[in-house]
DNA sequence: TACGCGTGGCA
DNA sequence: TTGCCAAGCGT
């Protein structure tokens, strides 16, 4: 592990990062974001709580909208805490990791339940940026020397607020793409810009694509305009979300016996293979889904554990993007 | 330690 | 179009 710069033990070095620089920069281009406190105010925790579990991996943009929908909705944690998981999960649909959204709920009934409705005190995480000490060692392993060096920095005022500088300098600065090193204020200090390849920090494994994976998915739509839904096991991939029945998603999928894996519905559904294919992409695999509609009739029942459901309905249903995008296939909304 | 876990934006 | 990236976390 090579650090191209060492921060200074007890002269003051003037090509060291100084935390005071960082903080002016702050003072001056500080966001304004609906769960920071303004300066001088005192943040709501159960907000800064809902943002800091949105906000994982996901970014200020996409998260906005619904932090604000589930403000409204459940404005206090105890609000959250009496709520039915599905009505979160089915709000929280299209924001991905539903892990987060069923964790939330699970940890607003804990703060009920263990500290009457108020937030512990808890840690505040910091985070730092690779690049400016030119850490050499590739990510994840590099995490424990970016932190010993992050800490390193930290000022004993404003702690708070240098933290949250920081990730500010991340999003509109300091990004992994074309930084704006010209507006930095830690430009003059910045091991990785001195060196005249900032852009090859941080450094990062090489990450492993996942194999394609296939499978079928069925879009039974019966005569009184509702089509069929059911909840994917509780745990797992999307788990707890809603979907169109369908077989598994496998490597070896074979398109031609796709139909063994079709609903059982009573009758003999002609169910109608569509053109084409719905390609959606997950964290860790790209996937590929054969859609087949079948016209059935009001009579159908559903079998166990599915249910009909009303198109004019389906926006308000716990839909992961990629059953989303079967249902725009196979209803031709796209 | 390494892997599983969504999505939208953007170059 | 394609691949990369983003306030990580749980197991």
């Amino acid at each position: 592990m090579t650090v191209a710069v060492r921060l200074p033990r007890r002269k003051k070095d003037a090509s060291a990062p100084e935390p005071a620089d960082l903080l002016a920069w702050y003072d001056r281009h500080r966001r304004i974001l609906p769960w920071r406190a303004r300066r001088g105010e005192r943040a709501d925790p159960y907000a800064v709580w809902l943002s800091e579990i949105m906000l994982q991996q996901t970014t200020v943009k996409t998260v906005a909208p619904y932090y604000a929908r589930f403000l409204a909705r459940w404005p206090s944690v105890a609000a959250l805490a009496a709520s039915d998981l599905d009505d979160v999960l089915r709000a929280w649909a299209g924001l991905g990791y539903y892990a987060r959204a069923r964790n939330l709920h699970a940890c607003a009934r804990a703060v009920m339940q263990r500290h009457g409705g108020i937030f512990p005190r808890g840690m505040d995480a910091l985070r730092a940026l690779a690049r400016l000490f030119a850490v050499e060692e590739k990510l994840p392993a590099a995490k424990p020397v970016i932190k010993r060096l992050a800490t390193s920095l930290l000022p004993p005022r404003r702690a708070g607020d240098f933290a949250q500088a920081l990730m500010d300098l991340g999003a509109t600065l300091c990004s992994p793409k074309n930084p704006a090193c010209a507006l930095c204020p830690w430009n003059e200090s910045c091991a990785a810009a001195r060196r005249g390849d900032r852009e090859s920090f941080p450094r990062k494994t090489p990450k492993r694509e996942g194999s394609l994976r296939r499978g079928a998915a069925f879009v039974a739509l019966r005569a009184d305009g509702r089509v069929l839904l059911r909840q994917r096991p509780d745990k797992g991939l999307l788990a707890s979300m809603t979907e169109v029945p369908g077989s598994a998603w496998a490597h070896d999928f074979d398109s031609a016996s796709a139909l063994a894996a079709a609903p059982r519905l009573g009758g003999t559904p002609k169910w109608q293979k569509l053109a084409g294919v719905v390609r959606h992409v997950f964290t860790h695999f790209p996937l590929e889904l054969t859609v087949f509609v079948a016209q059935v009739p009001r009579v159908t029942k559903a079998l166990k554990g599915a249910r009909w459901v009303r198109l004019a309905d389906l926006p308000g249903e716990a839909l992961p993007n990629v059953m989303r995008k079967v249902l725009a296939h196979a209803l031709k909304l796209d």
